[in-house]
DNA sequence: TATGAATGAGTGTTCATTCAT
DNA sequence: AATGAATGAACACTCATTCAT
């Protein structure tokens, strides 16, 4: 048996995510496994469970990665133009890009909504609020400048911004597949033009 | 050995259906098993092969129901409606109600989609291109009578429309929990919202 | 449900005992199930347990015809030739040829004599005499021509006559894919060698 | 939950290949299980996996020791004689004993000959060559003293000597219960006489 | 703290056999 | 006699979790 030096717990938790992080990208949620992520880090089976709780525990704390990765693409996306409704056009293709690149994330985000997955949420629900906060104030921007219209509250918009974007991204990639089938459906030219729909009727 | 009666074959996969469907309802698609099926249903093991060749199949005939369900319920509230404008947001709201009433469809439907999913899914995408038709004449429909701008193909409209409120539905849905704790947003208000957006980028 | 003509019983097995031999040649003794043999009679599974106790005993019956036609190609094969070491060359080499085209029958008479087989053996004790019988005869009348020594009593060789037919084609037939891949050797030759040996060691 | 001391891997090993070597013993192939190995070695099922990939491989390392045994008994018989002939019958007797006391390990052999038998059979090969090296080199020793007829290669003797010993022993001791219920043959007698017949084909 | 062997409930699937119809 | 739906004991294999070292 040769015996890890010891090494502080930040960064064996540091290494274990690091580890768990490459294991979801390479085998999906479905095979994720404990047993991967530990000969990933080449680490014993019993370490893990000294830094997580269990399984879940694991998984929740790996989906804040995913949520500062998202909050993090937004931000450059939008920092390329000025005007508020292109900036809303860009999240959703940045939305688009980004469940294009990690699918693994959406598939994580959506495991821990289950009402069986019991880790407590917090940390989760402040980064997702970043997000929000973070659209909320361009569509503020936008409607002080007129350009999104004031009939809506922006609380409401930037929610039906989020929730719709990243909901037809998953629902268009996930037909993907399907649609190849039957129909020629080019997806990004249809997530943009989901996009420039959904501005069209918040505009002024 | 207790020996069940006789009943139609129809009657059986009737009774197994209607379990799949309870256990579907109440454990989730992730902790779907056969051995539940069989427990809600009170028959052996074996019954259960002798009409699906395996999980798989099973989950990929449960998924038909709820494809026809929600074309049924499309068309009922469609119905209610003369305007296209006014049934295309019918149908927004309809898919908020399908899927706040049988969320694990979703997640069938979901799960039906990926590639390790090797159940022919001719009768599948045979409903969902039924689906597809009933949007699409709807909206071809409002563009015929102006309602509807013509600088997107029909085609387009339709499963652009068809995937956001699927989309959107299942995102502000699955979200649902993390909102209630911190924004009291009102989740069917909001879907009304959405449908008022989508439809007002695609007025003529 | 279409309910059969009854037929004499005697045809019927005829009818269960063809499907059986069908399903054990093209899928072998490990696969063989009672499922594909009603599928390829076209008759009901309870049928089957009308006519035989239970699957052993069908594959006992089953066994005779086997026994049947290795006789008989034993028999056509010594026709050919007239002299008694010639004779027992051709049974060798006939012996090579039958469990290249039946493994499956091989594999049969084997799966008989395990202990957990409880089948009563009598006819199968019957056949098998009428081969030895046959091996036999061939062996005094070579005894009697001086070809073959009288040292050994016939019964003695002619048993170990079949035994070792029987064994070494069995073996080198199982051993063929290891040979392959480290030993270019002719298995046809290596039995017609093995057949030079052994009647070497019993001439006169 | 009471918990096994913890051994070392290899003792652990050991204790599961002498449960293996048990059940195989007393159950035979066919009805070989893996419940049956941790029944009779008091483990978990998990541990089993924690050792073998799966059954087959667990098989295949068992078989490595009834080839080593077997090689073992070759030499130790061999030893104990100088003509090559002799060392040659007693190559036969004791194939013989060898299946007399360990016929289990002859269906193992042959099952890991099937195609459908995907572990690596390296080991095997390896194991069976050093069996047949030392028959080989018997045989040349043999020509070379002028016992052995040349008119064979030794490659040639030394397979039809180690397929028809193995053959004729496993096909006469599968035949034994037969044999016993209607003629009187002493099956060690057979095996010898088999043992006279082939050597005297080989001789010089 | 780190280890990793041990655990065992569980999972989908098979198939010979039974027996109500 | 014929049917075929129903049965359930087996089976190989998985993997999150535990705990003695």
């Amino acid at each position: 048996m040769i015996r890890k030096k010891h090494i502080t717990p930040e960064a064996r938790k540091t290494q274990i995510m690091a580890a768990a992080d490459l294991v979801l990208i390479e085998v999906g949620l479905e095979k994720f496994t404990i047993d991967q992520v530990i000969h990933k880090a080449g680490i014993a089976k019993g370490t893990v469970y000294n830094y997580y709780k269990n399984k879940d525990q694991m998984l929740s704390e790996l989906s804040h990665r995913a949520l500062a990765l998202l909050h993090k693409e937004f931000e450059e996306d939008c920092r390329k133009y000025v005007s508020s409704i292109e900036k809303i056009k860009a999240i959703c293709m940045a939305s688009y890009y980004f469940y294009k690149n990690h699918p693994e994330y959406f598939e994580l985000l959506l495991y821990m909504e289950r009402p069986e997955f019991t880790i407590n949420v917090k940390e989760s629900m402040r980064l997702s609020m970043n997000i929000q906060a973070f659209v909320m104030e361009m569509v503020i921007e936008g409607q002080k400048q007129g350009e999104i219209s004031n009939k809506y509250s922006p609380e409401m918009i930037q929610y039906i911004l989020w929730a719709s974007c990243m909901g037809v991204v998953q629902f268009v990639e996930s037909k993907k597949n399907m649609l190849k089938n039957y129909r020629e459906i080019n997806v990004k030219e249809l997530v943009e033009t989901f996009s420039v729909m959904i501005t069209e009727g918040i505009k002024a």
